[in-house]
Parts: C-alpha cells; sequence; structure tokens
DNA sequence: GTCGTTGTTGGACAGCCGCGCAACAGGCGT
DNA sequence: ACGCCTGTTGCGCGGCTGTCCAACAACGAC
C-alpha cells in the first residue's frame, strides 16, 4: 500500500474498520478484515492504534456521530416544524439502515460491560433526543406544537422508536418499517397537540431483502 | 463429575450456562465457561446439545420464559382489567430485574448472529406481546377498554416500555424506573380510551445501586 | 547522492474458540 | 459377579483471534 500521511492513514483505518462493521456486525469485526478492506497489512492497524477496541471505539463514534449529523442536516433542511420533525424520524428510520441501528444494539448490550462504550453511547444517545427537544422547542415557539414538557415527550418519542426500530432490526418481519414510522408519527401528532395526518409522512425507500 | 440423570443434567447445564450469561453476556460465553461453572468437561456440554447456539437460546429461554410465567401469574392474579394491566406493567418493570433485563439487550443484539437465539428471542417477544394482547382484549370486552386494534396497541406499549428500559439499563440514571413506569401506563390510558389516572400505579421496589 | 526517519510488510506467536472422538467408569439388569 | 449401557472425560484438531516485531522501502533533509 501506498505510504500516506499519519493523519489520512489514521482516517482510513477508521473508515474501513466502519465499512467491515456495517457488513458485517460490529462483534465479528477482526483485525484481519479492516486490513483486508483497506488492502493493507494487518500489522499497519496497530501502528496506530493500540488496540482493536480502540478501532472499534472510533468506528462507533464515527458512525453514530455521521447518522446524528445526517438527521441535524435533515431536520435544519426542513422548512416548516411539522416538516422538521418528519424529517427526523425519516432520517432516523431510513430502510438502509439496519446494520447501522444493529450497531447500536450492540453498543447498548455491551454498555454496562465496556464503559468507554457506555459513555460514548450514552452520549450520543443524549445528543439525539437533545435534537429532538430542540425541534420540539422550536415548533412550541413557533405556535405549530403544544407541549408542556419537551424533554420528557423527547425520551417517550425517541424510546417508541427505538422499541419499535428494535423489533423490526433483531426480528426482521415482526414489524415492519412502514408500520415504525407511521406509527411514531401518529405517536408524535398526540404529544404536540396535532390533528391527525398534521407531520407529513416523510418518502422511505422500500424495505430491503 | 457424578453421573446423573440426563435430564437433570441437561437441566444442570442450562442452569450455569444461564448463571455465566448474567454475568458476562451472551455473545461471551463459551463452552469452557459452562463446564467451568459446573465443574465438568466441556465435551459434556456437546454430548447434550449439538452446538453452543443451542445452549444459549435454552439458557436464554428458560430466563424469559421465567419471568413470562411470573408476569402472566401477576396479570391472572389481578380481578379488573385495569388492575390487570397494571399488573403487567408492574411485574416487566420491576426494579431488581436490571439482570434479566440485561438478557434482553443481549438476546436482541446476538439475534441476527445467532439464529436459535434470535428464534427463542423472536418467539418470547411475541409471546409477551400476545400475553398484552389477551389482557387488552378482555378489558375491552368487558367494556373497560376502548380499543381498535389491541394487536397493534400492545406492540406500541411494549415498545415504548422496551425503549424506555433500555435506556434504564444501559445508561443508568438516564432515565428512572419509576419514570419508565408512569410514562407507560400514562401511553396505556391514552391508547385505551381512559381517563388519566384510571390505571392503578403497581407498587415496585425502589431503585438498587 | 546519501542518510535517517518512518510508513509498511507479512509472518510468528500464544491463546482462545467450537467441536469430535476414543477411552474411561459408574450404575443397572441379569 | 458379571457385562452392557451410557454418562463422562480430556485431549486433539482446524481455524480463528489480537498482538508483536524484525525486515523492508519510500520519502524528505542535507
Amino acid at each position: 500500500m501506498a505510504r500516506m500521511a499519519p493523519a489520512a492513514r489514521r482516517d482510513a483505518i477508521v473508515e474501513a474498520a466502519l465499512a467491515v462493521a456495517l457488513r458485517k456486525g460490529f462483534a465479528s469485526t477482526t483485525v484481519r478484515d479492516v486490513a483486508a478492506e483497506l488492502h493493507c497489512s494487518s500489522g499497519l492497524i496497530h501502528h496506530y492504534f493500540a488496540s482493536m477496541d480502540e478501532v472499534l471505539a472510533a468506528a462507533f463514534e464515527r458512525a453514530a456521530g455521521r447518522d446524528l449529523a445526517d438527521t441535524e442536516a435533515a431536520v435544519a433542511a426542513a422548512i416548516t416544524p411539522e416538516g422538521r420533525l418528519s424529517a427526523f424520524f425519516g432520517s432516523y428510520a431510513r430502510a438502509d439502515q439496519d446494520w447501522s441501528y444493529q450497531l447500536w444494539l450492540d453498543a447498548w448490550a455491551d454498555a454496562g460491560r465496556r464503559p468507554a462504550l457506555g459513555d460514548t453511547s450514552r452520549r450520543l444517545n443524549t445528543a439525539w433526543q437533545q435534537l429532538m427537544v430542540r425541534t420540539i422547542r422550536d415548533g412550541v415557539v413557533a405556535g405549530a406544537f403544544r407541549c408542556a414538557d419537551p424533554d420528557a415527550t423527547a425520551w417517550r418519542l425517541l424510546s417508541l422508536l427505538d422499541g419499535l426500530s428494535l423489533q423490526a432490526v433483531a426480528h426482521r418481519g415482526l414489524v415492519d418499517r412502514a408500520t415504525v414510522l407511521a406509527w411514531t408519527i401518529a405517536a408524535a401528532e398526540d404529544e404536540l397537540a396535532l390533528d391527525r395526518g398534521a407531520l407529513p409522512r416523510p418518502v422511505t425507500s422500500p424495505d430491503a431483502g
């Protein structure tokens, strides 16, 4: 493999680790997988990271951070409060993100056993909830929503979304993705004192496989 | 290790696997761990189970099945439809059950990677949902609840409960257990066209640790 | 052009993993 | 008391893992 600047190489490693993790899951991503993805030797990974754990932690942070940024961008791009909230849900429940959501399942399961991963997971989960809190607050200020406790409402909607998504991903087919989205949006309409149908249904790609 | 009757030995293996899994998670529970827990040889486990996946599935089935039976008993013991539904929530969200819920997190995360565990998880999750469906239907027949689609309502309430419980267990302290219970009960009152406060608040033990 | 720094290699290593198997031993029917 | 049945052993296999390291090569400094 061609010689690279340290920063760029480090970046490429994280990116390759993420690509593999998205394909075959967090738990079974190995040093050799990452090396193969990068077409480099396995030793190179350890030249930049003290341990495989660090590689995976960096990959998780990047994946989750990127998803959050995507959702933030989708929310910011919408114009009305209703559109912003729908953009949040639509971005969160994207059909092509099964493996991305699997990363979260892994993180939640291991949070209690691996402190570093647990901290990252807690931090990013809270960031997601706070993004929804801001979206709701803006809507309340604009007079579009009515909500007594945006913080609590955000936790409830996010938890409903997580709980339903969990079934869709872990038990494929038990609950389908379009239903997850429709139910969550309906719940949001109830929480925010909106008429049924007030929140636009985001366009989603069809289920894969 | 002393000779045992096949049924008893099989039982002991499942119990040992469960003990280990509670300590270190399904993903990193190995044949040798279980053998050590039982003070027997690793070969013995494979004399009773075709694969490690089956051992873990059996262990999870036992733990989750026990919880389900407990909840069924609690539901059956209550008299009014409102009492039965509250008993369901109270039993599900018992404060001393962090370890039990951790098993569910592990099972959901590994469901996509271990077929037998995935099947068991799916089956028990559905059984839980069906228990809530029956509880709701009985209440509708008795005239206590109003619900157009008990099946959908059960999935929504269960998913909200799971999503909130997930935060309580994985990110200890972010959401506390009493809040999880209160929010879920309030959501149930909305779903079933009940007045606020119509569902009795179950008594729960205080948070541990 | 030469040298030194450093990104990169690829194999060695010890330690796990699930699984299978031949041998051992305890209890039961006879 | 004998022999059979079967629960039990513990080692070995192939394959995988993370980690380490001596050798190699590309690039910049001088």
